[in-house]
DNA sequence: GCCCCTATCTATAAGTG
DNA sequence: TCACTTATAGATAGGGG
């Protein structure tokens, strides 16, 4: 009751562009705009019936991704990593304004029932599948603690490499869940089970 | 002239998502937008130390980029061994194409960006696994590229259990690792910029 | 992390030069 | 194409659950 007789909110704060000090509401942010940015993209695309692609790695080198049609269809045309000169070679430079690209309301709505269907499979997966320790050892079978092993031969260049590769995987598997349907088992959490990666001093690699 | 009473302008009107039909504003929309996309990107940049890159194609099949710190170096880090790898066509969904728009166009805009958002994901992360794993694979040759597949063969139920998979994976690897000679090589601070972004073109940064 | 809310701040549609 | 204006639609900072 802090706030009893004043504004419930201050409302919208204006912001000086720069790096921001607080890495909780550095991160919050990172995501509030990710998001808004991969909107504009879409809109962008959908309006304009432009292919848009943009890539982004968060300070922590977490990957997001947006595409249309798809990141990969975007990069290969763009690829100016394998082609040489700078020619672009746009082709027609001419709009006659019916080229056929862009979402259709019908591919839309094809892709609203795709998802729904995506979402009936996976349930009724879940449904089928209750023993869940044996579906993840099965899944991993044929090569158990492969790692263990393994580990000892990867040289200290790739280790480090090697974690964050793990963790990306990891939460990209925790927002592959989180798309699911009903989020029934958010996982029991034994210990612990946070974010970020402050260990390892690689934090901000690049090759 | 014709304003002579009322305001001087009826100021920014709404819009529909989709496709604008006229040529001309068309284009107008896709300058204005292209500038405030980039413009973004370089907030969510500087703001939250991140890399971005961002392409788009008009329809006319021009090229515009924007990247931080470079595109082909945002690119480079997505996209490092992409060469072979399989082409998973966007698969979708085929549609008649003859039914008639039934939902929202906003709400489906938004479930198809969630949709691209989430593949582009599992994409990139499969991508990068794919770099590690290069590296990676010679150690534990015999189970290459286990998780691809076992990542979307899991369901809902199961993907907490695979999430501390990982984490003890992580864990074993840490170990391992501390058990090494001193493993550090910060990257450089990147520079950064909160300037405003012109409009590269390709033909502005040729390689 | 996610959603919701409010009060603002910012991007931009439309129009003009 | 760019630049500038106006007035509003949309994005988002801050905070709570």
């Amino acid at each position: 009751m802090v706030r009893s007789r004043g504004r419930p909110s201050l409302g919208r704060q204006r912001i000086e562009i720069r790096r921001i000090d607080n890495s909780g509401r550095r991160q919050v942010t990172f995501s509030k705009r990710r998001n808004g940015l991969f909107k504009k993209a879409s809109e962008l695309s959908t309006l304009c019936g432009a292919s848009v692609a943009v890539v982004a790695f968060s300070s922590a080198g977490n990957v997001f991704a947006f595409g249309q049609p798809t990141v990969d269809a975007v990069l290969r045309r763009f690829d100016p990593l394998h082609a040489d000169a700078e020619a672009p070679a746009p082709a027609a430079v001419e709009d006659g304004g019916d080229d056929v690209v862009v979402a259709d309301p019908e591919e839309l709505d094809a892709l609203r029932r795709a998802e729904e269907q995506t979402k009936a499979q996976v349930a009724a997966e879940q449904a089928r599948m209750r023993d869940v320790g044996d579906k993840v050892t099965q899944a991993m079978a044929g090569s158990p603690l492969w790692w263990e092993a393994d580990v000892e031969a990867l040289g200290e260049a790739e280790l480090p490499e090697f974690v964050r590769a793990l963790e990306r995987l990891r939460d990209s598997v925790r927002r592959h869940a989180s798309t699911l349907p009903s989020t029934a088992s958010p996982a029991p959490a034994p210990a612990e089970q946070e974010e970020e990666v402050p260990e390892l001093d690689v934090s901000d690699y690049s090759f």
